[in-house]
DNA sequence: CTCCAGGTACTAA
DNA sequence: TTAGTACCTGGA
């Protein structure tokens, strides 16, 4: 096993809340399923602790993924001092923090997320991972990994349907096809072109490209607007609930600036737990 | 059984 | 630009 120094860390909210789909508990270990490997994590005496399978140690794709290059605890320190909700949210969600997660598979698994609770998401993304996913030995046995795009390529949209995807069949398998003729080397360097090309994907509206550059692209001012987020600023800072998603959106950013993802994040998990 | 879910596309005004 | 609605399915 290796390990990394992380500071303040809470794998329970930030694995298996509203960013990541793709993430079990088993004991005290959390198994990420990737398109290339299983990640192992345990969080422990400021401690993340991980091992890949199979087995390559690379460091650098555990730092990026959770994002420890950032400066969390003055990120936090300034979140926590803008108003009561943020230092409730802070104080309650201690240790939340934001991913960086693979492009295409974020890209896929909010496409599944349309219309679905975070339980059902879930569900459907162990399916798929399941019966179309590469197999991997790990310490607790077998586990799949999400599927590569050249693997789903062989996939008709029928397919999809019998993994109840439902109405989604059709946006994933076009999905696959376009992510595969697609170039995407710059995706976080013009906010605008990227949400333009996210958005040409079917099935991909406002609320999904937001989630992909939040929770993958690292556009650290957008807090994605869904029901929880929109139904928060509503009650809780008395925003007239016509306002459209745009509005909003712009609402938390100049609110939040560049901490509007991190900030957003801490506000739904906190909301979304007290329900 | 009903209602709803980390929405989107489509249509009509 | 805005309002209304269908959509697959499983969870609550």
């Amino acid at each position: 096993m290796n390990f990394l120094e992380i500071g303040e860390y809470n794998p329970d909210i930030t694995l298996l809340g509203g960013q990541a789909f793709n993430w079990y508990k088993i004991g005290n270990s959390f198994y990420g399923f990737f398109q290339d490997r299983i990640l192992k994590i345990k969080f422990k005496d400021n401690k993340l602790i991980w091992k890949d399978f199979p087995e390559r140690d690379d460091e650098k794709f555990v730092i990026q993924y959770f994002n420890l290059n950032e400066d969390y605890e003055s990120k936090i320190n300034t979140i926590k001092s803008k108003d009561k909700f943020l230092l409730e949210s802070v104080v309650e969600q201690k240790g939340l923090r934001l991913l960086k997660q693979p492009f295409e598979q974020t890209l896929l698994s909010f496409i599944l997320s349309s219309n679905k609770n975070i339980k059902a998401i879930r569900k459907t993304i162990y399916d798929l991972s399941n019966v179309y996913g590469e197999p991997v030995l790990t310490d607790v046995g077998i586990l799949n990994t999400f599927p590569k795009i050249e693997n789903l390529l062989r996939l008709e949209e029928n397919n999809y349907r019998e993994l109840s995807f439902g109405y989604r069949s059709k946006y994933f398998f076009n999905a696959v096809q376009k992510l595969n003729n697609s170039k995407f080397d710059n995706l976080q360097v013009n906010d605008e072109k990227t949400r333009e090309f996210l958005k040409s994907f079917n099935g991909v509206g406002d609320k999904i490209s937001d989630c992909v550059m939040a929770f993958s692209l690292s556009f650290n001012n957008i807090t994605p607007i869904d029901l929880w987020t929109r139904k928060i600023l509503c009650k809780l800072y008395n925003i007239n609930d016509k306002i459209n998603y745009n509005d909003l959106k712009n609402w938390y950013q100049d609110y939040f600036g560049d901490l509007s993802s991190l900030s957003g994040q801490f506000l739904f998990e906190n909301y979304r737990n007290k329900i």
